[in-house]
DNA sequence: TTCAGGATGTACT
DNA sequence: GTACATCCTGAAC
């Protein structure tokens, strides 16, 4: 498979969030490599949509990434004890980025199991399988990323042991049929609400 | 299986 | 001081 390149993250974000379902998340954790289909996505775009961090432009130490060069993780903290992991999309200037909200373990999947509950994929209870990897917060902690990872370059070599970087993206093989709908847990976000920018495959 | 409520700390007003 | 791109627990059905 084929790693996405920078020019994958420069189109529009709306489209990126749809085009990166299917698409593998490589991550290198260690020893290990962690791989992930992306099942769910959602699309913030800074310019018109008040669901952003980076909504009217507005540039802090936090959204500064997302004003960055595209394809680089934006990692932020949120609800006092969770993470999100989102790509940066766009030419610099334009501060928009998908959020990561699914995946679907390929690659480690024990290891993943570990971060999130303690124990291997087989001792999982019925109700930890069913919410392994549904959700942002639960994909940071399965995959040790915080805000240590921020502004990591998603386009550099990550298959190599000697690479700094530890986090990339490789093409989808097929294209899954998607499912698209509101956006969730950005209620204060007035007429940004209903945008149907929140993708996922089953 | 579903739902209400609490945890918890950072960013920004 | 307030809000937050969330998750987990425990109780009720």
């Amino acid at each position: 498979m084929t790693r996405l390149s920078r020019d994958f993250y420069l189109g529009d974000t709306v489209e990126i969030a749809r085009k990166l379902l299917g698409c593998c998340l490589v991550r290198r954790f260690g020893d290990e490599t962690l791989v992930a289909r992306i099942t769910e996505t959602e699309a913030y775009v800074g310019r018109m949509d008040k669901a952003c961090h980076a909504y009217g432009y507005r540039r802090t130490p936090r959204t500064e990434v997302m004003f960055g060069e595209p394809g680089h993780a934006y990692i932020y903290f949120t609800y006092g004890m969770h993470h999100c992991l989102n790509f940066v999309t766009e030419p610099e200037g334009e501060p928009s980025a998908v959020l990561i909200r699914g995946l679907q373990p390929l690659q480690g999947a024990d290891t993943m199991s570990h971060l999130r509950f303690g124990k291997p994929v087989s001792e999982q209870s019925s109700y930890q399988r069913k919410n392994f990897l549904n959700g942002p917060g639960k994909v940071c902690q399965a995959l040790a990323l915080t805000r240590e990872q921020n502004g990591l370059d998603l386009t550099g070599e990550i298959l190599s042991v000697s690479s700094p970087a530890s986090l990339g993206l490789q093409e989808s093989a097929e294209v899954p049929e998607i499912r698209c709908g509101k956006r969730v847990g950005i209620d204060y976000a007035e007429e940004a609400v209903d945008f149907l920018w929140r993708f996922w495959i089953e």
